[in-house]
DNA sequence: CCTGGAGTTGTCCTA
DNA sequence: TTAGGACAACTCCAG
């Protein structure tokens, strides 16, 4: 018998819950193998800073591990191909993990654990990623909900110590000699992002950084995409280089440390959204492809190839949305407040399918997490549970002025824009040719006009809801 | 079963 | 300039 740990997303030997039973059940004198199993179809998503990003991770991991004796086996593959494998080299095999949500990773495990378990093995799942399982948190009646509020307050009323207590991983329990080592692995160079960095380290460097300063003022400064207001922690969550736990805790802390709570409370929240996420995928797996509320299905999209390319390429005419375009495109990452002004623009002023929103996004996004991501769009396109009311459109140009006044974010990724004066940052057309040649932009040459009229399109977006309502 | 309050993150017009 | 209410109406959910 050989034991497996299988590492997925969960890229720490700190905090732990499946490697704490793994470390607890293996025994003296037990073979080994510590995994994880670069997967060749999952990464027909990922777009190159995020891959570079999982590098940068499994790279500390392997330094680390390797200084306390371990080998870290990183296998290129299919997982359930890798572990037939397995099987057949070593014989019975038992395998460690911690569960993933998404239903194609329910469906991928449950194949390879029906394939182990006819040989004799296993596939042992544990609960890691978030706080709560799946089927804890549900309505008085069993059912499960699908409104975050009365979610989120049945979540703070369940929660107790053994949700966020941390997993004893003594690792120094295993004995090097006793693990297995197999396949070396090459990285390949790839772009990288200029404002993350894998690994644990990062990671924790930025949960201090939070708790020191920012978290308690969350509340009043996550909204300006200027300044950094937020955790930045996302992609290190999906990771798992930092547990939820971890992050739980840490705002715990903090909000017995302070006196006016307020601002921790919304960051507690937004653990509490990816709960509310991956609890949704969950419950009503059909989200993957279509709307969670089945009526919007009939809506008839638009299918504008040329038109979304400059929504891509942040070529719209509309400043904040082109800025947190090319934000996404530099940077493998997007402030959330203009994520949801480019999700907004992209399903309510282009009227454009949210699920190529939803494919852009999630090729970009070096913190893509599926259920977040499926439940942001279908929130923006106004067709999700507990969705934005369809006749709440954001207009581009308050949004613009109320989290962006004077235009900080903009300038640094519209770059053309640099010298509009503050007045006209956010609606450059609105210039005179004299004005425009005084800043050094041409509207229609420099800068593309608007593609579309706010006001008009507007109309026209809340009819084709209407219609489907009645 | 009925009831009634409430629902992440808005916009726009009016006074 | 700013504050308040309409927007449209449904469904969720707790009591």
């Amino acid at each position: 018998m050989v034991k497996i740990f299988w590492f997925r997303k969960d890229l720490r030997i700190f905090d732990n819950r499946a490697l704490e039973h793994f470390i607890e059940d293996t025994k003296p004198g037990e073979k080994f193998l510590l995994l994880y199993i670069k997967n060749r179809n999952s990464f027909k998503y990922f777009g190159e800073m995020r891959v570079s990003f999982l590098y940068e991770s499994l790279k500390e991991m392997v330094i680390l591990l390797k200084e306390k004796g371990y080998n870290f086996n990183i296998i290129k593959g299919d997982s359930p191909i890798v572990f037939k494998e397995l099987q057949s080299k070593y014989g019975n095999i038992s395998v460690y993990a911690n569960r993933q949500t998404e239903p194609y990773s329910i469906e991928r495990d449950k194949a390879i654990m029906d394939f182990l378990s006819t040989k004799g093995s296993s596939l042992k799942l544990y609960s890691d990623t978030t706080l709560f399982e799946p089927d804890e948190i549900t309505k008085d009646d069993g059912n499960p909900y699908s409104v975050f509020t009365p979610f989120s307050r049945k979540c703070l009323n369940l929660i107790s110590e053994n949700h966020y207590k941390s997993s004893n991983c003594k690792i120094e329990k295993l004995s090097p000699e006793d693990n297995i080592s197999s396949e070396i692995f090459k990285y390949e160079d790839l772009k990288k992002s200029p404002l993350f960095c894998g690994g644990r380290t990062e990671g924790l460097r930025l949960l201090k950084e939070f708790y020191k300063n920012g978290l308690d003022k969350y509340k009043s400064q996550r909204d300006f995409p200027s300044v950094k207001g937020t955790s930045f922690l996302s992609a290190h969550l999906h990771f798992g280089t930092v547990s939820i736990r971890e992050c739980y805790r840490a705002a715990l802390k903090k909000q017995k440390e302070i006196k006016n709570d307020e601002e921790v409370k919304v960051w507690m929240n937004e653990l509490l959204w990816r709960e509310f996420y991956y609890h949704i995928t969950h419950h009503f797996p059909y989200v993957i492809n279509s709307s969670f509320k089945k009526q919007y299905d009939k809506l008839e999209w638009n299918y504008d190839e040329k038109s979304f390319k400059k929504w891509c390429e942040g070529k719209t005419g509309y400043p904040i949305v082109d800025a947190g375009m090319r934000q996404l495109n530099e940077e493998g990452w997007m402030h959330n407040r203009v994520r949801m002004i480019t999700a907004m623009f992209l399903t309510k002023d282009l009227f454009i399918d949210w699920r190529w929103g939803e494919k852009y996004f999630a090729e970009k996004l070096i913190d893509l997490d599926f259920a977040s991501n499926n439940g942001g769009w279908q929130w923006s396109a106004s067709t999700g549970c507990d969705a934005q009311p369809y006749f709440r459109i954001f207009n581009p140009y308050l949004q613009s002025q109320r989290f962006d006044a004077k235009g900080t974010y903009i300038r640094k990724y519209v770059k053309e824009l640099k010298n509009v004066p503050d007045k006209c940052i956010h609606k450059p057309d609105d210039m005179n040719k004299e004005q425009q040649v005084n800043c050094g932009v041409v509207i229609g040459k420099d800068y593309p006009f608007p593609i579309v009229e706010h006001k008009s399109v507007k109309e026209n977006v809340l009819n084709k809801f209407k219609s489907i309502t009645k």
